[in-house]
DNA sequence: CCTCCGATGTGCT
DNA sequence: GCACATCGGAGGC
């Protein structure tokens, strides 16, 4: 199964860590060694986990922020998919005290923010996401209808149609393009 | 050691 | 639309 197919069924999943539960908005497909937007383009250690089995969980840190994604494989390709918006369907006390008085369908929008709902950081990383204990994904439940457009603020490969979301969810961030954006014909 | 810079988030114009 | 807080990764020297 591609990284597109994974990003897509990753939708509508419910993923619980630290005392909270989201149900899985938005994602975004990184394709890994042939993609120039992923960490795993140039390895390093940091990339390393990419390259190795799927369903652990890459955390990095940008910006201050933790971003949380789920290695998806096969390990040659070092493909993930990067979190990026879900709605909180339990735990929403804790999510409160973590992100602050913001709106219920604002608490896990945005990789940065849904992280810290979810409260996870470094210490999560990887975690193999169908055993936990930290960071757990449930199984798929329901059939989701699904949008696409470009990754949020790559510089790189901008125009690959490459995130996924839940259509017409309120959780689902807005679409801001990088300001030095190459398109994706520009790619190697 | 130092410089550059980003898969961010927030706030302001 | 733009600035900037904020900080570790990556690479140049």
């Amino acid at each position: 199964m591609s990284v597109l197919e994974q990003a897509r069924g990753l939708l509508g999943r419910e993923l619980t860590a630290h005392g909270v539960t989201v149900r899985i908005t938005e994602v975004e497909a990184y394709g890994g060694v042939t993609d120039p937007a992923s960490h795993a383009y140039t390895r390093t250690a940091r990339s390393e986990i990419m390259y190795g089995p799927p369903w652990r969980l890459y955390v990095y840190r940008i910006h201050g922020h933790h971003c949380a994604n789920i290695v998806t494989g096969p390990s040659e390709e070092a493909a993930a998919v990067l979190l990026r918006a879900g709605e909180v369907v339990d735990g929403q006390e804790l999510a409160c005290e973590r992100r602050g008085e913001v709106p219920h369908e604002a608490l896990g929008r945005g990789p940065g923010n849904l992280c810290r709902a979810l409260g996870i950081t470094m210490a999560d990383l990887d975690i193999d996401v169908r055993v936990g204990p930290s960071v757990v994904l449930a199984p798929k439940v329901d059939d989701v209808s699904v949008s696409e457009g470009p990754r949020v603020g790559v510089r790189r490969a901008a125009d690959r149609p490459w995130r996924f979301w839940i259509t017409g969810d309120p959780t689902v961030s807005t679409y801001r393009r990088h300001a030095r954006a190459e398109s994706s014909s520009d790619d190697g």
